[in-house]
DNA sequence: CTCCATCCATACACCACTGTATGGATGGAG
DNA sequence: CTCCATCCATACAGTGGTGTATGGATGGAG
């Protein structure tokens, strides 16, 4: 047995981020990512000093994956404010991904209200996502009063969409969420 | 010293819905409960059968704060719908209370994502607070899918307030929201 | 073939918390 | 004053995690 593949240091902060993802900052053990990989916490003291050292490199990992790249992936395709627009609503409500998931983005946020290095770290990411927000609504909406309430509000959707547990009768949540986005201009 | 006050039930309910609040469910450690209320953890279990009767009676106090009474707060007073609803968004983002605070709201929210007896009730409270809300719209929007709209966004924001992190140049977090609450309607 | 960087298993000491058992202490009802 | 329901302290066994030390195993470079 004892297969000789190696576990390098990314496959820990992957395990890491799938654990915070599922179970906040508690779930993420060592001893359970170890048992997720098939080996022992032998290996994992080698890569990282302390559950710490993982818990920074994890948000490092989280912090690229969900400014630059998301925004690449938009602006990548090309097409005028509106479409970029809706690509962005499509990309940040799937939420594949491990680092740039939704649910690890909701694990964050919580996360951030009671660790002042975390609460730091998503201000900038929030900033420079409201920045790219507010430059797509700007290209369309000359009041500049109107494109800040549009972006606070698509922000807001974007996250109380998978916090809020209400029905809407007849309608389905997509539903909703489309008569929602088309009310902001989106499309 | 010893002092002979007592230490019934719903002081242990207290102090776990404050732990909540302030680190989530896995911060909801008997030992710690007991250390902030002066005595041991002897006395808890002559209430509580284990952890988890706690966690859910407090869950049972904030359900009950959360909905009923907070409605009648806003229904007591009287008013047109428009004024209502000035007086809902003003309670639900003061966040007041140890069980209607809005940082236990988030907590509890969060919670509901791992845990599905959590989910079930967060989907009850957030079903009637949306019915309150639908009913409060729906008094001077004719538009049923408008009012849902409104509903939904009205929901996020109060509850995108807390968990988005961004800055807004010039405007304070207060002018955004004033602007984007009065996009919407309510004012 | 040998050596060395890399990765892993095991064992250890330690800590924080849970739930149980048991023996008080306290104070109001009678 | 006595008794009893209520509440609390202490001690104990058990669980599950952390970080450290140490001794391998593996496989590619030379």
């Amino acid at each position: 047995m004892a297969p000789p593949t190696r576990t390098p240091r990314g496959k820990w902060i992957d395990e890491g981020l799938r654990a915070l993802a599922a179970g906040g900052p508690d779930a993420v053990r060592i001893e359970s990512l170890a048992q997720a990989l098939g080996v022992t916490r032998g290996g994992f003291y080698w890569h990282f000093d302390d559950r710490g050292a993982l818990l920074d490199e994890m948000l490092d990992r989280w912090e690229r994956a969900t400014t630059d790249a998301l925004i690449e992936r938009v602006e990548g395709e090309g097409g005028d404010p509106r479409t970029k627009l809706r690509r962005l609503f499509a990309l940040a409500l799937s939420g594949d991904g491990v680092s740039t998931g939704i649910t690890t983005d909701l694990a964050v946020r919580d996360w951030s209200r009671r660790e002042q290095h975390v609460a730091d770290r998503l201000r900038r990411v929030d900033n420079r996502r409201m920045a790219y927000l507010r430059s797509l609504y700007g290209a369309f909406c000359p009041d500049p009063e109107d494109v800040e309430a549009r972006c606070m509000l698509s922000f807001s959707l974007l996250i109380g969409n998978h916090f809020i547990a209400a029905d809407h009768g007849v309608r389905s949540r997509e539903d909703v969420l489309d008569l929602t986005l088309r009310r902001l201009g989106a499309e």
